[in-house]
DNA sequence: ACGATTGGGCAT
DNA sequence: ATGCCCAATCGT
């Protein structure tokens, strides 16, 4: 529940969170002692009780409240709700629901003095005499008898309103269809407003066969007929419009007097039409009998007034089609005889016994059908409970419109406070850490940080090398790995999709018979193992499939995808590539996986795969795959000197070597907590980095380049420069500002010498891209530095806006590239200035793609337009 | 929303 | 060295 001057922000509700938001009404009366004070508060934490304003609209909730005062923030924010959405106008005391135990065992036995027929003076029927009556918010027919015929005072037409008109089904045993029907279309709850046709109430409005009643008498509509419907007694006097009522149904037709046109009464059930339900009136739509048992009739259901016609509805039971009574038909009493109907969805479960305890139509806690009065309907689950089962038990029936059972609507867990969080997810319910109280301090670690960059120079579905990232490129942890585009699972070593390929995976060694010579190895598909429990890994206990991230890297190969044999490509080199990562756990067993971290291995591609039975006992997907790169492989002589040359490193998260060494260094130092734990990289919480900012920041640093020089004995700006390109952008969103001079691009010592070779177009199209010539002077600046080049480009044509590549780029006249929509959107805003410099370019600026710039750019980036 | 997943740190 | 299990990502 938000409270006043409270943001989301408040409630930790993040970008991309979904919450629901029901509007709170402001209904109390203003000289009401429980008016909330301008904080909202005392709504949520006073819920004052015994006030007027909680006695007299929720008494209910009053009553919960003294078990637990968040009940009353959930009763307060669901009645707030109704109020708001239901207009006061429409008739709806529907949900106290009482029912009675069973259709049949609150018949009233007939009595001399109910079987003679009195006549009132006014009116069609006499008192005592049998009627259907119409329940105008069901719009079925139900048996009841007149108790009393009245002239309501001159001028005023008895309205159908509260709980007088109210229908029998309220009260009426709840069985299961017929909830079914409170809840669709049975027009007895307030879901009354999921039909509109239901809600014109039809007042006045009369159907053709009751047309004759109004012309038969004059005033006859004035008459108010008090009637007590017979199978629910609790419902006591019901005053009813004449129109309303009718005598009651007594003649069966047979299959050959029904005709197309002709209107009859029919049993129909709303909700599940092959069930027993009420009966309505109908208009026979069609006849259609293909054999001497196979009959079929079709209806349209008319509820009462113009407009409320159920269409084409097909009747169930076909033995039971009454002829609609005209008024002045020969007056029944119950000297007659009971003139019953089967009426009412059946119980499944107990099959309205009237002596079976059954907790599905009757008291949910006791099962008893005793006490059909005191059965409260819950609005939600539309179970019943005695008052006196309920815990804490309550004494009377509430008196407002909605009532919902302790489990259903007081559930104080999914009401979030202030400074609390949204719900934890199911699957986090489901996790060992639910049940168990784990002291365990997790959380510090790489193992479950969350990306703080994302690559966006290629799409995800990119096949070959990332561009800038040359073979070799090596880093510590998989989330990194994930950053730069080479290979996006966090965890999982196939990425890929199963009716595409796959793009990239990570040797690990996880598979003590796998072989690896470097230039060629066999790789096992991925599953089988149990990861119930969110383990990542679990044992192997069933057989792998060729599915998923399986098949994706099947469909590399070239060959027919063959999920049974396997396949032999029949031009290896013809597959699709595949991105290869060294971990440096597969060390287990193959001597070319990196000492340390995730080594890019360069371009792959599936010669073979096939099933065989591994170590494990199960049937696992093999693969063989063959190097097919130009760049050198990292073990070679000549890989070995390209690493060296273009100075790539083990890189680290920002940070993550200062606070290890910090570590190592003051040990004992109390690290900050669970809560301190920064979203994004470990090591160090925030609060504590901003406190001793300066000197312990330099403190870090220092020892930061002693770690750097004692591991790899190279100068520490090598290993920085990888993570410079995007850091500026970061810094802003992280709020890692203070990490700044970790992260700095360095001065370069290490010299790059590898020219990026450039084609003849590619040539042409810088020189040709006039307006960009500085910039392309400075990128070529880097020509020399291979892999680098690339990077700097992305820096150099970076939108200011999105911080991606421009996109469509326009290039202003003041020299400076925005993706074109980027620009649109801030002409939108009215701004007609450049977003990097601000220079006015003028309201009507010409949007004139620089076409060259893309031309380049998709070459040297492709597809980065991808899912923009 | 949910399932699949060769990660990684902490406790034992 | 081994077992447990945290919260991410991506595909579907």
């Amino acid at each position: 529940m938000m409270e006043d001057g409270l943001t989301l922000f408040d409630y930790n509700v993040g970008l991309n969170d979904i919450v629901q938001l029901l509007i709170r009404s402001h209904t109390d009366p203003p000289d009401s002692p429980a008016t909330r004070d301008s904080s909202g508060v005392a709504s949520s934490s006073a819920p004052l009780p015994g006030s007027k304003s909680e006695n007299l609209r929720a008494p209910v909730s009053s009553t919960n409240v003294e078990t637990s005062s968040g009940m009353d923030i959930k009763n307060e924010s669901s009645r707030a709700t109704v109020n708001e959405t239901k207009p006061d106008t429409v008739a709806t005391s529907t949900k106290n629901g009482f029912r009675s135990s069973s259709p049949a065992q609150d018949t009233q036995p007939p009595t001399s003095s109910r079987s003679i027929l009195i006549s009132p003076g006014i009116g069609l029927y006499k008192i005592n005499e049998l009627v259907d009556c119409r329940d105008v918010s069901i719009g079925a027919w139900f048996e009841a008898c007149i108790e009393n015929v009245t002239l309501p005072p001159k001028g005023q037409i008895t309205p159908t309103k509260g709980k007088v008109g109210r229908p029998p089904k309220r009260t009426n045993g709840k069985l299961e269809a017929e909830q079914a029907q409170a809840h669709g279309q049975g027009p007895t709850t307030d879901s009354n407003r999921n039909n509109p046709v239901l809600n014109s109430e039809s007042n006045g409005a009369s159907t053709s066969q009751t047309d004759s009643t109004t012309e038969t008498k004059e005033k006859e509509e004035d008459v108010a007929y008090h009637i007590k419907y017979e199978d629910y007694p609790e419902n006591g006097v019901v005053e009813m419009r004449s129109i309303d009522v009718r005598p009651r149904a007594r003649t069966l037709l047979r299959w050959d007097q029904l005709q197309v046109g002709l209107q009859v009464m029919v049993n129909y059930n709303m909700e599940t039409p092959d069930e027993r339900g009420f009966w309505y009136d109908a208009e026979i739509v069609a006849i259609n009998q293909t054999s001497r048992t196979n009959k079929e009739l079709r209806v349209n259901i008319l509820l009462g007034g113009p407009e409320d016609v159920i269409g084409d509805c097909k009747v169930q039971f076909l033995d039971e089609i009454y002829q609609v009574e005209k008024p002045g038909a020969r007056p029944l009493s119950s000297a007659d005889g009971q003139f019953k109907r089967k009426s009412g969805p059946e119980c499944k479960h107990c099959k309205a016994d009237p002596e079976a305890e059954c907790r599905f139509c009757s008291c949910c806690v006791c099962g008893g059908k005793q006490d059909a009065h005191m059965q409260l309907l819950c609005d939600e689950c539309n179970m019943a409970f005695h008052i006196y089962c309920l815990n804490p038990p309550l004494t009377t029936i509430p008196d407002d419109e909605d009532w919902y059972c302790p489990t259903c609507k007081n559930d104080t867990s999914e009401v979030v406070k202030a400074g609390e969080k949204l719900k934890a997810s199911k699957k986090k319910a489901k996790m060992p850490s639910a049940t168990t109280e784990s002291q365990r301090d997790w959380g510090k670690g790489m193992a479950c940080v969350g990306r703080t960059k994302e690559c966006t120079i290629v799409p995800s579905n990119h096949y070959g090398p990332i561009p800038g990232i040359p073979v070799g490129t090596t880093w510590k942890f998989r989330v990194q790995v994930s950053e730069a585009g080479v290979h996006r699972p966090h965890v999982g070593g196939i990425h890929g999709r199963s009716n595409d390929g796959s793009y990239s995976l990570v040797l690990a060694g996880g598979f003590e018979d796998e072989v690896d010579r470097g230039d060629e190895f066999t790789y096992t598909g991925s599953g089988g193992r149990d990861l119930s429990g969110n383990k990542r890994i679990g044992e192997h206990c069933f057989d792998q499939t060729l599915t998923h991230m399986n098949r994706a890297l099947a469909l590399n190969c070239d060959a027919p995808l063959n999920d049974k044999d396997g396949a032999e490509s029949r031009n290896w080199r013809a597959g699709k590539p595949v991105r290869v990562v060294r971990s440096s756990k597969g060390r287990r067993i193959s001597k070319y996986a990196p000492e340390e971290g995730n080594r890019y291995d360069g371009i792959y591609k599936v010669v073979k795969y096939w099933p065989e039975i591994g170590k494990c006992g199960y049937l696992v997907w093999r693969y063989l795959l063959r190097r097919d790169d130009l760049e050198p492989a990292p073990w070679t002589t000549e890989g070995l000197d390209r690493i060296k040359k273009l100075g790539l490193l083990v890189q680290y998260p920002p940070g993550y070597l200062a606070a290890m060494a910090n570590k190592t260094k003051k040990e004992a130092c109390a690290r900050p907590g669970r809560g301190g734990r920064s979203k994004h990289y470990p090591g160090r919480g925030r609060p504590r980095r901003r406190k001793i900012k300066t000197k312990e920041e330099e403190e870090a640093k220092e020892e930061e380049e002693l770690v750097e020089e004692e591991e790899g004995g190279e100068p520490p700006e090598a290993q920085m420069q990888e993570d410079a390109p995007q850091s500026n952008g970061e810094q802003k969103t992280t709020g890692e500002t203070e990490l700044q001079p970790e992260t700095e691009p360095p001065p370069k010592r290490v010299k790059i010498e590898e020219t990026f070779q450039l084609t003849e177009q590619q040539q042409q199209l810088i020189q040709d891209d006039t307006a960009n010539k500085k910039l392309w002077d400075e990128a070529m600046e880097h020509l020399k530095e291979g892999p680098n080049f690339l990077r700097k480009l992305e820096q150099i044509f970076m939108c200011v806006c999105c911080q991606e590549l421009a996109f469509q780029p326009i290039t202003t006249v003041c020299s400076h590239n925005v993706c074109k929509t980027c620009l649109q959107r801030s002409f939108r805003a009215a701004v007609y200035t450049c977003p990097a410099c601000r220079h006015d370019l003028g309201k009507d600026y010409a949007m004139n793609q620089n076409k060259k710039l893309q031309i380049l750019l998709d070459q040297f980036f492709p597809g980065y337009s991808k899912g923009r």
